[in-house]
DNA sequence: CCGTATCCGAACAGATACTG
DNA sequence: CAGTATCTGTTCGGATACGG
């Protein structure tokens, strides 16, 4: 059913940015662009987010086929996230996006100086 | 006010993330990216957008200092929309995002016969 | 032509409690 | 550890009417 809607999307833009629009899916994907991760070590990076939205974005990722979700049968659970074929394709686009963000940033705050230095 | 929390999000991806969420962002500095359009431009290129909606995303654009947004004092009005020097930055991110758009189109259909061909 | 104002429903997202 | 369920508040976005 998504995918009619998908087929049905002629433009490239349109569907690259439905992909990427959660609130989170972006730094996820970043995340596991460097390797693979468990809930709990996306979790942790990811301080804001709740367990609930992390849960809601894994799966709408998993669904779209950018990220591959693993189960171990094990107690405790064990559970694994990392990209598919496809989703490392979108790769560049962190990559373009992550400069972008660097340059903004230095665009925007050039001439302020920071006061505070100690953040992490 | 709003730069006073961008320089506190320390990650340039959640920034970077910021600026293009809104829900026709990417298309409208897609358009932008060839050339400097004017209002109903926009308007005719994106069929689903409301006044309201184009609005909205062009102010938070120009808010951001990713478009810039020119009025001519003439009778019926005309205002025109275009990158500016920042903007300019953000392209390399909408052709990675176009790049995939059609990379993921290619794989997820490629098995699937096109039932129709006159799609514009 | 290029907007703004208002109303309203839908989708999103936080908090909390519970489970195998 | 890795979730699910429920309840609730907030934001988003569509429709419509009006204005310079």
């Amino acid at each position: 059913m998504k995918d009619q809607c998908l087929k049905h999307n002629i433009c490239p833009m349109a569907i690259a940015h439905e992909l990427i629009s959660g609130k989170w899916k972006i730094l996820i994907l970043w995340y596991l662009s460097y390797q693979t991760l468990r809930f709990s070590d996306i979790k942790r990076r990811t301080p804001q987010i709740t367990q609930k939205m992390l849960t809601t974005q894994l799966r709408s990722l998993e669904e779209d086929g950018l990220i591959c979700r693993t189960v171990y049968p094990v107690i405790p659970p064990k559970v694994e996230y990392s990209l598919t074929e496809i989703g490392h394709k979108i790769i560049p686009v962190l990559e373009a996006l992550h400069s972008f963000g660097g340059n903004y940033l230095n665009e925007k705050f050039k001439n302020i100086p920071m006061d505070e230095e100690k953040d992490d």
